[in-house]
RNA sequence: GCCGCGAUGGCGGAAUUGGUAGACGCGCUGGACUUAAAAUCCAGUUCUAGCGAUAGAGUGAGGGUUCGAUUCCCUCUCGCGGCACCA
């Protein structure tokens, strides 16, 4: 047993005097830029989950460094937002005094696992010479008019008392306290990320090396739809209903029109609708009910029909009543839907409920003239009601257009070109594309943020600060609560509320609103290419020579927040010419959760949170490295076991025990030797860690099978293709062999294609696909001669006794397999 | 409902241009060492039958292609993740 801790606080200190991480724009060498999601520090410290994904990108930068890279692998700290606000609330504490101390904390524990890290590069994304550089990039978007003020209904979360984006809610509820969310109409400030929806929808086309479930996770947030707005004018009015439908084609099946309850338009309607009450009742109902009691989809559509309104289809003339129904979401395409019930399961529904007409308008393609295609949920009950009976089957809604006058006869998709066109033709309407992607509610009630750079003026409005006057920094807070009003704890300091427009010196006052947590997340890995610059985000020959970030590792529930945001707040630093390349990641992994012994989530709700600082003490940090790579593919969740890190706890005390000699080796270590040098560098690039330790693991025994013992030259190679993985073990062995300087600065070893190569081979020999016996033969035998040793093979014999031999098959250095009759 | 991913021993998992299924590790069994235990080392460990050589079965289920399928195709079941009254 070698002694961990002495060997890992001896090469931590030394790697430390030595700056032997400390990394610049080397020019003479190729530079690497590897990136973890960097840590967000919460009150209780890290568990042996956290570190997953930094031991992984550390091997990686090792190796990359040890094949002559320039690696940039830096680290930092996330730390405004709820999160920290709310340990800091429960604990009592200055959030920032909290975020500090959690900080010290991460940082023990993360320097006690021998980390690369260059901490001259550390950023923090509460220091004021950070977050000046959010509040510019936040100015730059004002100016390019993407950042504007909404008193639209947004989520508020009650408990955290304050407004969020879209991107913070899971099932209809807040992402970090669980409470249901509830529209609340409040001023708001908005970034317009769909302006960027079709960018960053189309550019992930463009990141092959992004893994695939994160693009798709992607593309259903965006959820851009293809189809068209087509205005039905009001019966004796002037104003008009502009509905948003995919389904062109299905539009001579419209019996009837649908608003959202929420939809500014039924305002403008109350003088002609003659049951206002009735109306004004249901949507005071759907008011008052939550987001998640409104999408639940098992319960029954409801609606009010507006009395004393007929819209007109353009396409037919037909008039059509106009209902309000909370089944149509406000927030979606024009907040108004043309309802076929036919063709639209939903609209079916609805119609089946409120007596309405359902028109069939398309055909099915299969059995033409015979079967219509209806929504799913179909009855017979329906069919009667049709007056359609047997031509009624389930299924998709693409087919032939019928009963729709000149359209009558084309394919839905065609339909829908042709349609459009005539809309255009005849100014009623226009195609349009759709997201389901909201602009980004980009302001917090809260104290724990940047301050958004704001000035409000009553004649000039809203002003931004100044840039020459950035920082505008977070001032302190005798009561920093959230106060529920819709102000942030920053309203009630008036000396730094009250101050003077930029613009015209009179009097105004400050926004009091922060940014959201995601502010500082979305451009962090530029500033580790230039951390300290006064004057420029990014120094330009910097991030020429650092841009873009290589590979990216991190948890996959960023997928639809940190790495949206993150993606369009680079595309608009791209815009304005502050960096060089369009897409900041070039590669992504997403890293898989290491889950409880118990096979539950790691929480101290469940007990059973393995702290990382206990196990480093116990079997060291090589030992915990090692296991967390080896204990299954990197990307796949995993439960601990602390069993299995003993396992490679004991291989590493195997490769110490080695005894090293002047001798030469066998060649079976030799031969072995060379695949595992191949094996691990290609293992370690293509991110399969626990095949790679397998791999040094049968070495290893390989190595004791001969007797344990090793050529100092076979040995020192072994030492440099495990160093990514046990860098202090490593480090220590290779001084104690004589070796000079750090095993770091080495080259990593090349393998010898002539030593891996085998001189025999195990060929088998099946019959009828059955393996019946293994042949020893040398490599590269000959088709004939192999076979005239298989067909001489006394089992082989048995088997091909009395039968006729239809086939012979041979695979070179693999196998035979002969099928008889 | 839609989209994506997955299912291999007691457990984590390995095996891809289709070619010995179960590498490596854990666990378990036996042995050596020890007064004893731990540690270490050695041997065994998919299941069934057999003392054994060996034979048969076997990668979620069923079918197909093939000399040969964990791998390719079809149908289905279960599990995980994402989206979801998005028109």
């Amino acid at each position: 047993m070698y002694d961990h801790q002495r060997i890992e606080t001896k090469w931590q200190k030394e790697w430390r005097d030595s700056h032997l991480y400390r990394v610049g724009e080397d020019q003479t060498k190729p530079k690497y830029y590897i990136l973890d999601m960097f840590p967000y520090p919460s009150g209780t410290g890290l568990h042996v989950g956290h570190p997953k994904g930094y031991i992984a990108t550390d091997i990686f930068a090792r190796l990359k460094m040890m094949q002559g890279f320039n690696v940039l692998h830096p680290i930092g700290f996330d730390a405004f937002g709820l999160p920290a606000e709310n340990y800091a609330l429960q604990n009592k504490m200055h959030p920032k005094t909290a975020t500090d101390a959690n900080i010290v904390t991460y940082k023990r524990q993360l320097e006690i696992l021998g980390f690369t890290y260059d901490w001259e590069r550390e950023i923090n994304t509460t220091d004021p010479e950070y977050y000046k550089w959010t509040q510019w990039a936040f100015l730059k978007m004002f100016e390019a008019g993407l950042v504007f003020e909404s008193y639209e209904p947004i989520n508020w979360c009650s408990s955290c008392k304050t407004g969020l984006a879209n991107e913070d809610l899971e099932d209809g509820k807040c992402e970090r306290c669980g409470t249901l969310i509830e529209q609340k109409p409040m001023r708001q400030w908005v970034i317009k990320i769909t302006d960027y929806a079709d960018r960053l929808l189309n550019d992930l086309d463009k990141l092959p090396d992004w893994e695939e479930s994160i693009k798709e996770m992607q593309r259903n947030w965006i959820g851009k739809s293809e189809g068209a707005e087509i205005n039905f004018s009001v019966k004796d009015s002037e104003l008009k209903i502009k509905v948003f439908t995919t389904r062109v084609d299905t539009i001579f099946g419209c019996t009837y029109v649908v608003l959202a309850p929420e939809n500014k338009l039924v305002e403008e309607f109350k003088t002609k609708i003659t049951n206002w009450s009735q109306v004004a009742e249901y949507i005071a109902a759907v008011k008052n009910k939550t987001n998640l009691e409104r999408t639940d989809l098992n319960k029954d559509k409801t609606g009010v029909k507006l009395e004393g309104l007929k819209v007109i289809n353009p396409f037919n003339g037909t008039e059509v009543d106009v209902f309000i129904a909370d089944y149509v979401l406000n927030s979606y395409g024009t907040g108004a839907v043309m309802a076929v019930p036919a063709h639209d399961e939903r609209d079916f529904e609805f119609a089946k409920k409120y007596n309405i007409e359902i028109k069939f308008v398309i055909e099915s393609k299969e059995k033409k003239g015979f079967i219509y295609s209806v929504p799913n949920g179909f009855s017979k009950e329906l069919a009667r009601h049709a007056e359609l009976n047997d031509k009624i089957i389930l299924h998709g809604q693409e087919g032939f257009l019928i009963d729709s006058g000149e359209f009558t006869g084309l394919d839905s998709a065609s339909a829908r070109t042709k349609m459009v066109e005539w809309l255009k033709k005849n100014n009623c309407g226009n195609g349009k594309i759709n997201y389901k992607l909201q602009d980004w509610v980009f302001s917090r009630q809260r104290y724990w943020g940047e301050p958004i750079p704001i000035i409000h003026c009553n004649k000039c409005g809203a002003v931004p600060v100044p840039y020459e006057q950035l920082p505008l920094t977070l001032p302190d807070v005798k009561s920093y609560e959230p106060s529920g009003t819709g102000e942030s704890p920053l309203a009630t300091i008036s000396d730094w509320v009250n101050t003077t427009c930029p613009k015209c010196g009179g009097p105004a006052k400050r926004e009091t609103n922060t940014m959201p947590q995601w502010a500082g997340s979305s451009w962090y890995y530029l500033r580790y290419i230039d951390p300290k610059n006064n004057e420029a985000l990014v120094n330009k020959q910097k991030e020429k020579y650092w841009s873009p970030v290589d590979f990216y590792v991190g948890g996959a529930e960023h997928a639809t927040r940190h790495l949206i945001y993150a993606r369009f707040w680079h595309k608009f630093l791209f815009d304005i010419g502050v960096v060089n390349y369009e897409e900041p990641f070039q590669k992504l992994k997403a890293v898989g959760l290491i889950i409880g012994e118990d096979g539950r989530k790691m929480s101290k709700r469940w007990g059973n949170v393995i702290n990382p600082d206990e196990v480093v003490a116990k079997y060291g940090a090589d030992a915990l490295r090692l296991y967390e790579m080896f204990m299954s593919p990197f990307s796949d969740a995993s439960a601990w076991n602390t069993n299995g890190l003993i396992g490679v706890r004991k291989f590493l005390d195997r490769v110490y025990n080695i005894s090293v000699s002047e001798e030469i080796d066998s060649p079976a270590v030799v031969n072995v030797l060379h695949k595992t040098i191949k094996k691990v560098a290609d293992d370690i690039l293509d991110f399969k860690f626990n095949t790679a330790v397998s791999a040094m693991m049968i070495l290893v025994n390989t190595v004791y099978e001969q007797g344990g013992k090793m050529n100092k030259a076979n040995y020192a190679l072994l030492l440099q293709i495990l160093a990514p993985f046990a860098p202090h073990l490593t480090e220590e062995l290779w001084a104690n062999i004589g070796a000079k300087g750090s095993i770091f600065a080495t080259i990593y070893p090349a393998y010898n294609p002539e030593l891996m190569k085998d001189s025999m081979v195990t060929v088998v020999v099946s019959v009828n696909g059955k393996v019946r016996a293994n042949l020893n033969l040398p490599a590269g035998i000959s088709e004939e001669a192999a076979m005239t040793v298989a067909l001489e093979n006394d089992i082989i014999k048995k088997w091909l006794d009395g039968k006729t031999i239809i086939k012979k098959i041979f695979v070179p250095d693999k196998l035979i397999n002969i099928v008889i009759k």
